[in-house]
DNA sequence: ATGAAAGCGCTAACAG
DNA sequence: CTGTTAGCGCTTTCAT
């Protein structure tokens, strides 16, 4: 049934077999332009027979825009941006644009790297997160003509879209919440803060708003790697071992917190009596554990969602804020 | 100091910039070909100056080969494939690849239609989860020229290159660890089989072990949706109600086996004197639990790296096992 | 060592 | 409604 193709079947060669031209064929099949249902029928017959598949490297080449959507995002390993790519990517696809990434392990030179070898292909647009960008990426990404969208930070100046919420809200309302609970003597255990810039935000307002309160933070512990499970477990034990008398602790991300609520366990330490536990995130695990989690909850794969909708429809320049929940939970 | 470009600087306007032909650009550009050192200054002063940025659309239609690798997987939620892209990421931009992704919801339908889509990028290589593709989709892969990987499964016969592990040596080395240990009644949590076809397998060679080592699968509980931590719980609780008398259960995933020791905890049952819990694909948050999961470890990373790597090579056909190792734990 | 010219496969006016 | 004709921006012979 099937006979070995010659590799590659160009519009050319459909074009031949249907006795039709090629803008003819081309426009049948972008189903865009007027045509004839029989030419319609004749054409559709050919590319069946024939096998063939359209060239968008081609299609992309000869028309204007191209429908590639550049992801330069700074890890796979934390569940954030697997999640944002998951709302980006079911929107892309019903829209027939591509979804193209790489990871910059949240080196900012790096990202201007990775930014460059991304525009050589002329995407729609490039989708970066935050706002904390080489000079080298900034100037670069300006002068592309494509659009840029900043992902996850609202704290800061947009260079064209942004789609997110405040970190700085999230680590303000944070605290607030904890003191308003009644907690004074309070932590914090953290991952590397100067590459995560947007946990780095979320700790520094979270300790203005506990010195504005009269409790201002009396201990911290940050670990050199990833947020993990691991290491909130390390940390909490190095925080506790170091700070006496803490009656809660911050957690940089909703990982680490598990970790700390791991070690709490198998300690004896009591939550939250003993011991207050808060995360950040909201992730689905938080809602499963014996006690939930008290925690932010962040629309991950709705700014995922949201940036690509606005690419798609080519939107004007503006910041979308998404807000984000904050769980009372029952570990705090 | 920097002008408003025109938005796009092509090859043409350097040559012209440097007093060059177009063909030595490129040359300099590709360092690839011979030319003077004192021509190579001169073009990358104009590269610099213009801020040219190469166009590897038009680069790769003029060119025999792309160098974009796509991916194919079914979710971006079950934090296997993060972590094969994650693995496969950091090979490809070292050696100047980039990877596109789409999603397929584990429909085998919808993995037709992307990969028609993705092949209209005539990519270098395509990466698939496993071997259950429909007959449309391997017609169209073989037909297509470009190289095909299928990850993380190794039960079938590859189309060209497979790197990953046997499931069904998973599932059957998860059932002779549990005999050995001593448990007769046995039950199984797991998610959405017919979609998750590795998972599906794990599970039928587990069941076969266990018949043959003579304590066959006392009762099993399948829920509707993904694999994640609250399903797992639900779950092992539904099981626990139906099913009297379990001494362990084997879950579909190490999310799904967390939910079921939360749902442990909160019962006070003891684990894993009263029930034994054994997972798969051993997650780090395995390791920080007060009781280390018993679990198998995939490489789920190197699966990623050593795709990348055999692609990139442009290697000869083969299936490369990657195996997997038992963690014994503390939860059987 | 370097330039000229011919495409790569398709889309986009422009005529008919 | 349909065919012809130019390119899109680059790589690649092939001369020079």
């Amino acid at each position: 049934m099937e006979l070995k193709q010659p590799a590659t079947v160009t519009l050319a060669e459909v074009a031949e077999a249907a006795g039709v031209g090629e803008s003819t064929v081309s426009r049948v099949l972008r189903n865009h332009g007027s045509f004839s249902g029989k030419t319609r029928e004749r054409v559709m017959a050919a590319v069946e027979r024939l096998g063939y598949v359209p060239n968008r490297i081609a299609g992309t080449l000869a028309s204007t825009g191209s429908r590639l959507v550049a992801f330069v995002i700074p890890s796979l390993s934390n569940i954030v941006f697997p999640d944002v790519l998951r709302g980006a990517s079911a929107v892309l696809e019903e829209n027939r644009y591509q979804a193209v990434f790489s990871v910059t392990d949240y080196d900012p030179g790096k990202e201007e790297a990775l930014a460059a070898a991304m525009l050589a292909w002329r995407p729609a647009a490039v989708m970066l997160a935050g706002y904390e960008h080489t000079d080298g990426s900034v100037k670069m990404l300006r002068a592309s003509g494509c659009r840029i969208v900043e992902l996850l930070d609202l704290d800061g100046d947009a260079l064209d879209i942004a789609v997110g919420f405040s970190n700085r809200a999230a680590g303000r309302e944070s605290a607030a919440f904890l003191l308003k609970r009644g907690y004074r003597r309070i932590g914090y255990v953290g991952h590397d803060l100067n590459r995560d810039t947007r946990a780095g935000k979320r700790f520094s307002s979270f300790c203005e708003t506990l010195e504005t309160g009269g409790a201002p933070l009396v201990a911290r512990e940050i670990l050199a790697g990833a947020s993990s499970v691991e290491n909130g477990r390390l940390g909490l034990e190095r925080l506790l071992a170091r700070a006496r008398g803490l009656d809660a602790v911050y957690f940089s991300n909703d990982d680490m917190a598990l970790g700390g609520y791991f070690h709490c366990l198998a300690e004896g330490i009591a939550i939250p009596s003993k011991l207050a536990i808060f995360g950040y995130n909201g992730l689905d695990i938080g809602r499963a554990m014996p006690q939930p989690l008290s925690t932010i909850r962040t629309p991950r794969v709705a700014t995922g969602q949201i940036a690509a909708q606005l690419v798609v429809a080519n939107a004007p320049p503006q910041a979308v804020d998404l807000g984000f929940e904050l769980i009372e939970g029952a570990t705090a």
